[in-house]
DNA sequence: CGCCTGTCAAAGATATCACCATTAGGTGAA
DNA sequence: TTCACCTAATGGTGATATCTTTGACAGGCG
């Protein structure tokens, strides 16, 4: 068909960043390129995200077209993604009712890009940390049983990638080597809510390499187990790759756990 | 706290279900008290999750209101919330493009609720249920660091009451309780990426129950499992916990590999 | 002479807008 | 305390503007 497999990312990012937006509202710049509904959904959602509209409190679609010099039916389809996202609910009369964040969709890819730029960034990133400890593991497991040929073959050929940069000192090729990897293993796992995690993982190594938040020690002990992960997909063992993996996320769990 | 096991719905069920609706479009049903185009969302969001409408399959909102005998704001607001869930992109001129599964937000708990509606159920099902075996493991172990002391005193009283309800041959309350006692240590785990898979977990009990693919036989063995997780996350013995928690799930997950 | 490419114009579908209908929460009086 | 009315805010409608695709046509190159 259509559709180009090149751009195969587009989960978490879904426009090319705010490069330029700034906070101000600007209301009046009707001749946007970007769609104008996704300028107030941004807006609106990160305020949510970050707090500044806290649970509880009651919008008005009239105050949030004023607010963005929006038309009604602008200000309506924001508050329809919101509700969908269960960031809101509208009821009549009563207007869009901030929700308490328990009951947040916290799995949609936006909902959690919002989060990340917001103050409780660190809070959304251990979050996601745990979820990787959780499930890398399992998803290896996967892999081994149900990737095919050509994965299996790409994931060796990453692990000796990875070992190599690693004795170098490319942060940046070390990067993007170690998200492809994880990456390929999720998309490999034969389990789509796995694979739907792929994008968040790539979001939170880059913010961890970003903030110099990783003891930037590419141990051998690290790079060995991704080796041996790699291995164990490669052969087909699901126990072994399910107990590599989590020696490869084990300096990821001290980590945490010492800030929690 | 003040989150009453009770209140255990909500997440995967946003409306009682479709009790009285029927296949049929209805096109002319404008007093209904269900929201119109919650009705619209529903059918099109089926159809695209029962593959009835196949990936790359171009429809339009001109389509979607002749269709459904509504307005174009309708159709244009379930156009939007199914974007939302990357179901669909929405372009000018080339209208509404169904997206390949592989794009979707498999975790919008609405979209799980689809899926596990379809024909495609089973698939879903295992999706969930590996899910489940990565999660609620790591989800037990956070759990005995961060949960409260109710919580623990809940999650002991409701190991004590499964295995008492084991015995008996109570199957409906069985349910309840085993529902109640995941539940629980998701949402005491401390991580909201967790308790935010609340919904799911007791949709797939619930399903395996109402199945029969579960073995019924509340063996010993996994009782004593519940009530070594519980004692685990009493004594916040984290590592326990979990350790004990992949014993629960260990039949869960032969019995899965064994289909797989 | 045939094929390829770049440009231009028309059409088709969403994006946006102003407007009416409906209903539910609040308020005041009995 | 209860009931009825009122108003505020969403739910829904149809028309218009705008943008992007796509097809054709003309010109150049092999």
């Amino acid at each position: 068909m259509n559709t180009p497999p090149a751009n195969d990312d587009g989960a978490l990012a879904p426009q090319g960043t705010a490069d330029d937006a700034p906070l101000a509202p600007t209301p009046a710049a009707p001749s946007d390129p970007v769609g104008l509904h996704r300028r107030v959904l941004d807006a609106v959602g990160e305020a949510i995200c970050s707090g500044r509209y806290e649970a509880g409190r009651r919008l008005t679609l009239e105050e949030l077209q004023r607010e963005h010099g929006v038309s009604r039916t602008v200000a309506r389809d924001t508050m329809r993604v919101l509700e969908t996202m269960s960031l809101v609910t509208s009821g009549r009369r009563v207007g869009i009712v901030v929700q308490d964040p328990s009951r947040w969709n916290v799995y949609d890819p936006q909902l959690v890009h919002w989060r990340l730029a917001s103050d409780r960034r660190d809070e959304q990133y251990a979050s996601l940390t745990e979820l990787r400890i959780a499930v890398e593991p399992v998803a290896a497991g996967g892999a081994a049983r149900r990737a095919s040929g050509t994965q299996r073959l790409e994931l060796v050929r990453l692990a000796a990638e990875l070992q190599r940069l690693g004795q170098g000192g490319d942060l940046e090729a070390f990067l993007a080597a170690d998200i492809a990897f994880h990456r390929l293993i999720l998309r490999s796992s034969g389990n789509e809510m796995f694979a739907a995690l792929d994008g968040m993982v790539s979001e939170v190594l880059t913010s961890r390499t970003r903030q110099g938040l990783m003891p930037f020690h590419p141990r051998d002990e690290a790079l060995e187990a991704h080796h041996r992960v790699a291995q164990a997909i490669a052969d087909g063992d699901a126990a072994r790759a399910e107990s590599a993996m989590r020696e490869v996320l084990h300096e990821v769990r001290a980590a945490l756990h010492l800030n929690a």
